[in-house]
DNA sequence: TGATCGGTTATGTCTATACATATTGTGTGG
DNA sequence: CCACACAATATGTATAGACATAACCGATCA
């Protein structure tokens, strides 16, 4: 547990959002203006500024000028999730990561992922599969297609020695994404390369991502049964 | 499209945040020191500080005092998902949203969600099950369980009316969550209750929640088959 | 009645200045 | 050559003061 270290804002901001959470103002309730706390808590206006501007960040109030800040009717609830490239993951969970390149091709892109994707042009996608393993166990099957259209250099890099994503973000390390999360059944491949019954439920990830408004690569991530994702906010 | 307002710290931090990403500054540079940034961009270090205070909230550079700010070198990858209140998701598609209680009990606590809840001694839970609609379509099936050591009220609720969420939401606005994601196969009850086959595989959601250290509520989400949940970053 | 125009108010941003603090590098003495 | 003290440096926080801006509100006028 990090304690932090005491300042005069994160003081006000803690009891702020000590009297938010434990109901001493309750949703839509104006809280007093920032000249008035700056008063209270014998500190500048900037000071308690900025306490109050990270509570909207983070959810527990609305800020409106002139009108002024109110406790939020309906509190966000944001979940945040810290994607670690999955040989770090592993290797955090005290496992030995290993990575298993199944092949690569190059294909003309098909209907479905330009849909995806956003593309409009025709042009060539290199397609990869692989799968990641935690200790002897299969742990992802991934299934991924790179735009050698916007990443030539893809087709000239070798991925038996360093896995697709590894490579990506060495290539292009800041980039937009969308993601999804969902359920599906196991296939012939899914069920063969993650030692598991056809049909059965796997938790499934796809990424698509950007650079500059550019498609780059769009991946398929299958888990091993069983497999939950989990955060804490 | 929401175009910000312009300012100055925004001005910078855009600037330089299109730096990191169009790769001017790799990962691992170091980048100019706040005052030489602020003598370029004409403005106050403060200016400078903020902008480049919140590039490090938004993972794009680390800092450290008299060692100054490099650009990440394992750029952080964060999901953020907004959890909305399922009426209003349903409603925000344009569907109409209904609801339907099913039942609820008061039993002992089971064994294996005492572990989940961190819970020790012994004591009651409501049990609640009910099915979200979106138009005709089951949308998600709920099953729920409330600590009624710490929620007594929650055994006179009348959850017929007002949806267990809307219920907790209104009790204990601020709370803590953990939330966890998989892949479940329909069971008997899933499968009759969302309209599928046996061994289907449907996208789960698991939410524990506490308040002021103390578990409220356990609750298991399942989706209707197909079901995304999806993010941009 | 209703639309419009200012004035008031709370937040939003910016500046200049100051001191605190973590961390690095340097130099000194053993 | 090492240990330790100390200076240098970049970020972290705080201050008072100022002006900008959105939004509410009441007053004025068609």
């Amino acid at each position: 547990m990090v304690e932090p270290v005491k300042s005069a804002f994160r003081t006000v901001k803690e009891t702020l959002k000590h009297k938010i959470v434990a109901g001493d103002w309750g949703p839509g309730d104006l809280i007093p203006n920032e000249v008035e706390l700056a008063a209270a808590f014998g500190c500048a206006r900037a000071t308690v500024n900025r306490a109050v501007r990270e509570l909207a960040d983070e959810g527990y109030v609305e800020r409106k000028r002139k009108a002024g800040t109110r406790v939020r009717t309906a509190p966000l609830r944001r979940a945040a999730f810290e994607i670690p490239v999955v040989g770090d993951e592993i290797a955090a969970r005290g496992s030995v990561y290993r990575y298993e390149h199944l092949g690569q091709q190059t294909l003309s892109t098909p209907r479905w992922l330009k849909a995806r994707m956003g593309l409009d042009h025709h042009g060539k996608m290199l397609h990869l599969t692989a799968v990641h393993y935690a200790d002897a166990n299969p742990y992802q099957f991934e299934a991924r297609w790179i735009n050698l259209a916007a990443l030539p250099q893809a087709a000239e890099a070798d991925f038996s020695l360093m896995g697709p994503t590894e490579w990506l973000i060495k290539t292009i390390p800041f980039s937009n994404v969308e993601m999804s999360f969902s359920a599906t059944a196991a296939d012939e491949e899914l069920a063969h390369h993650l030692v598991c019954r056809l049909g059965d439920p796997l938790f499934l990830a796809e990424r698509t991502t950007w650079w500059q408004a550019e498609p780059i690569t769009y991946v398929r991530l299958a888990f091993q049964r069983g497999h939950k994702m989990t955060t804490r906010v």
